[in-house]
DNA sequence: CGACACACCTGGATGC
DNA sequence: TGCATCCAGGTGTGTC
């Protein structure tokens, strides 16, 4: 489900709710998610304080004082804001009770996605290897073209590795590329510092507009508050296979790519 | 190290 | 209506 756009939606959406509230109960319904949810989270969650609530790539990070708990929304995941006693529903697996008398709940029906604890002061693994914000003063057009030199694999495969830069995922890869002008399925060490320079400043482009629309609503993505993403009416490529370009009028082709479905357009994309 | 296939899991859409 | 099949927004892991 979720790209960076859901994610940061996600976040400005629980903030208010969940920013300087202590967790006062912690219940854990399925704690084989992806990984287990660790022992510390009831050890040392419970009782904190929620300093601050940050993003990092898709992971959202709620800081407290004894550590922080590390969130990743998976493929089907979504967290919501509900008043204290909402019944459970199958796929609800965690809540944390607030002393706000409301709580957050994680769902999440294919259990993709993870809670984790991270002790203060350390880095967490999942954390250490991440690329660049693609919203930051660090990604850029060079970063794009030294990161690609010498190397043979699709341009998208390189976009969409977190190393590279983070919170592009599938539906943005091939949004940006687009918007660049640039064939998915090129070899990311064959393309030019200009076009590079284009692709990243399509992604930043991208990537902010679709948080101003809330993200984008494909099957079940919802804010906390329950409202959809708009940013999938204006998908150029993705989900249009044969359907005109909306630049050219070509039919837009489908491709596996890196094992996933990518869009483009033949004509507008070299 | 890079490239690639695969695994994890469930629900919804599709086709017979 | 029922059932088989395919597909999905992510990413760590194993193999070459």
């Amino acid at each position: 489900m979720p790209e960076l756009p859901e994610v940061e939606t996600t976040r400005r959406g629980i903030e208010p709710h969940v920013q300087g509230r202590t967790i006062t109960k912690i219940v854990l319904r399925r704690p084989d998610l992806r990984w287990p949810i660790p022992e510390a989270i009831r050890t040392e969650l419970l009782g904190a304080r929620v300093d601050a609530v940050e993003r990092r790539a898709k992971y959202l990070l709620l800081h407290t004082s004894r550590g922080t708990a590390i969130v990743h929304l998976g493929m089907s995941g979504m967290l919501r804001v509900l008043p204290r006693g909402t019944p459970a529903a199958t796929h609800d697996h965690v809540d944390l009770e607030l002393d706000s008398g409301q709580l957050l709940r994680l769902t999440d029906p294919r259990r993709f996605g993870c809670l984790l604890w991270q002790p203060l002061g350390t880095t967490h693994e999942l954390l250490r290897d991440l690329g660049p914000e693609p919203l930051s003063d660090s990604f850029d057009g060079s970063l794009l073209y030294a990161r690609s030199r010498k190397r043979s694999a699709a341009v998208k495969v390189m976009l969409m590795d977190q190393a590279t830069v983070v919170g592009v995922g599938n539906i943005y890869a091939c949004e940006s590329l687009y918007a660049a002008g640039i064939r998915p399925t090129r070899a990311a060490g064959s393309i030019s510092r200009p076009r590079y320079d284009r692709l990243a400043a399509e992604v930043k482009r991208i990537l902010a507009h679709a948080i101003q629309r809330g993200g984008t609503t494909l099957r079940d993505f919802l804010a906390p508050d329950g409202a959809p993403g708009y940013f999938e009416q204006e998908l150029q490529v993705y989900g249009r296979e044969g359907e005109p370009c909306k630049t050219c009028g070509s039919l837009v082709r489908a491709k596996l790519v890196g094992q996933r479905n990518t869009f483009y357009c033949s004509r507008c994309q070299s």
